[in-house]
DNA sequence: CATAGAATGTTAGAATGCTAAGTATTATCG
DNA sequence: CGATAATACTTAGCATTCTAACATTCTATG
């Protein structure tokens, strides 16, 4: 029968952290950025699920507004996703309206991505949305604190992307 | 025949900024979070695949490990996942011989979930595996910013988390 | 020109995470 | 005590993301 050591924090002030002590998720910071990643996530979702738009197809879209007319790889690269993760929110975008795929006259391998007008015609209201979002997360944090933020998370990604292993 | 645009940020000084214009991922705290958390999220995967661990059952040990014999709502809680997605990763880590799972005896609904040996015997090596990770994420960021960071994140998810639509 | 290799996309299969709708067990209340 | 509620979990179905392996098209080299 094991033992069952419930709602204990592992917080003994009396022994001496061991080589592998608890590392609670709070003191984590990859912890605390998931965390965060999944409260923008699921807000994300919510507001954009209004206009029928999902948050995969969100991210090509704000590419897209900036640079019509992109290839499939240039577009991957851009958002930063793999290229079959780009093909399927492709797929549901040409299936939503929101985009044609042209082949390439001069270099048949390529696919041209394309916004249709409904595509073109959200953007205002899109980019709104995702603005209030941002101004919601802030809310309430001094503009030297979010300065400060971003440089950290930056150099944390930085840091994770320059390992290769 | 669309125009094409590439490789314009639509950086244009002349215009003025529109009421949407175009709002570069870079100036968005979303986008560093979610950047910020696919980098941890690669590299945590390909260093626990050593040990035949994925991320998803490592949440769950991790949790675990400080408090054995939860029921899976408890799990969930604590983990801060859906239950039918606790239900998933649980029966992969079945699967996998990391846990076993009981019915309760008291109430017959409950599932305790109980860690084997193997998976208790993981937890050192696990836990110095993420602490490496967030120490090379922290790499040559000063403790105050780190800090700070920290601060500013976790009130970004309570601000957003607190906003129901 | 033919063929090897590079570039561009796709399909297949896995893992993670969600919501919505089910089943089974226990608790409550008339 | 028996119908109804609430609780605990599962199943089903979708979306997102990855890696690995494939097909197609172009380029370069002999």
């Amino acid at each position: 029968m094991p033992s069952q050591r419930l709602l204990k924090t592992g917080h003994s002030p009396k022994t001496k952290p061991r080589r592998a002590a608890a590392f609670p998720p709070r003191l984590s910071s990859g912890y605390l950025v998931r965390d965060a990643h999944r409260a923008f996530q699921r807000l994300l979702e919510r507001r954009l699920a209004a206009y029928g738009v999902t948050r995969g197809q969100w991210y090509f879209l704000r590419v897209l507004w900036i640079a019509d007319g992109l290839s499939q790889r240039e577009l991957s690269a851009r958002v930063g996703m793999m290229e079959p993760t780009t093909a399927i929110a492709l797929r549901s975008m040409e299936r939503s309206q929101l985009i044609r795929r042209l082949r390439a006259a001069d270099d048949r391998r390529k696919v041209q991505v394309f916004l249709t007008a409904k595509a073109k015609r959200l953007r205002n209201e899109l980019l709104t949305l995702a603005r209030g979002i941002t101004a919601e997360a802030e809310a309430g944090i001094g503009p030297r604190d979010i300065a400060t933020f971003r440089r950290v998370v930056r150099r944390m990604t930085a840091n994770l992307d320059r390992i290769a292993n």
